[in-house]
DNA sequence: CAAATTTATTTGGTATACCAAATTTTTATT
DNA sequence: AATAAAAATTTGGTATACCAAATAAATTTG
């Protein structure tokens, strides 16, 4: 009986690591409660445990740094996770926007030869049905630093660097509206009222839902 | 977070539905005990909860029976523990006997949705890859009580019921035994050596190895 | 049937992972 | 710098799921 002896150990490596990266501010105490939804004490000595483990350091600031060691663990288990969210968008016909919960379950089986196969089985893809990349077997992220247009910040200038839906239909939507790999263009703003977009492409303004929005990788221009 | 909150009650009235069903024997502390390799304090304790969750009766002579509510929750562990089995083997590749170690993790995940999609994916299959029966959506095994060659008693007649395996490769083969659906045969006894079996089909002595002996599903004669 | 053995049960602990309510420390703010 | 606000930390608990060792009850057996 495999005892998950660190099962909430990879949620707290994934999210430290996903603030890490987020934005350049320091992570503290605080901010991985929140993140976490869970009480800083129940946090704080979780995380003195994860330092135990050479997981984290903690600085003398009290940041919490995720160490060489448990970023590394981060990055496989985020990889579990998004390919565990592929496998059930493209063979249990679940939608993109259905798949976290179980993602969240699925990501703790323990095996990295179960997750290579599934890699493989999945025809290993580099990016999730979100538009995010997968790390690879070794724990590395494509350098590649494309976002979903979905993540870009209103006002901010980007290139379409790749495109993470490659039917037919969807190249032949965006070529009316002018993009494809490699266009320029401004993040005007997210609309509350149906999560769509509005960007500038060629001087104008267009209208891309979250759907399409999704889709379109870009990097910053 | 799914709190895991009866993770291992799944354990518990698994392996109750099993020793229940192995022999007519009643199912006491100790047997589920050993069954589980906890030690019997644990199990008593445990067992008392699951009283309370109605899921087991506490009879007056002390054995342990499930309820209907508990036997369906079993059932649908052994369903989920199976499928996963098959999709293993069939999709990514494992050998049947590697299968049982990560299928005991993934039978946790929550979700009677996925698991009705997974058997939808992997044709809806009436037998794991050991021969063992899956139960259906609503906890209901094939009444068709027939078992995998492997589990036969020594000295016993049985007749052949199904096939677990029907690739042209594997029934050309049987045919030269003159083993068929419907073909009566004797277990004589199974060697240690090698896990091979011998068989008596039409008062002659065959051998035959596990691997095909757990694809032959008889019934008792 | 009484002793021996096996089961069942109780008791006192452990580890993990949580929380709420202080308290202390740090960081603003005026 | 003094105070207010925020963050960190400590303290005392909780629930789940385990265990070992002691005791009690039931069963077997000579």
């Amino acid at each position: 009986m495999a005892h998950f002896t660190h099962h909430s150990e990879e949620n707290y490596l994934k999210t430290l690591f996903k603030l890490e990266s987020l934005k350049d501010k320091k992570v503290n105490n605080m901010a991985l409660s929140k993140a976490l939804g869970l009480n800083p004490a129940t946090v704080l000595e979780m995380v003195r445990k994860l330092a135990e483990r050479k997981m984290v350091q903690l600085q003398p600031d009290k940041s919490i740094q995720l160490t060489e060691k448990g970023k590394k663990k981060a990055l496989l288990t985020i990889r579990k996770h998004r390919l565990w969210e592929v496998f059930l968008v493209q063979k249990m016909n679940y939608k993109w926007n259905e798949v976290h919960e179980l993602a969240e379950q699925l990501e703790h089986i323990e095996s990295t030869d179960l997750v290579d196969r599934l890699a493989d089985f999945l025809g290993n893809p580099s990016f999730d049905p979100h538009g995010d990349p997968i790390p690879d077997k070794k724990g590395k992220i494509k350098t590649n630093i494309s976002i979903p247009l979905t993540k870009c910040e209103a006002g901010k200038n980007y290139k379409v660097a790749n495109l993470a839906d490659t039917s037919d239909a969807f190249l032949q939507y965006l070529g009316k509206l002018n993009i494809l790999p490699g266009t320029k263009l401004k993040m005007i703003e997210q609309y509350d009222y149906d999560n769509s977009f509005s960007v500038e492409v060629e001087k104008k303004a267009v209208q891309l839902s979250e759907k399409v929005a999704k889709s379109i990788l870009v990097i910053s221009a």
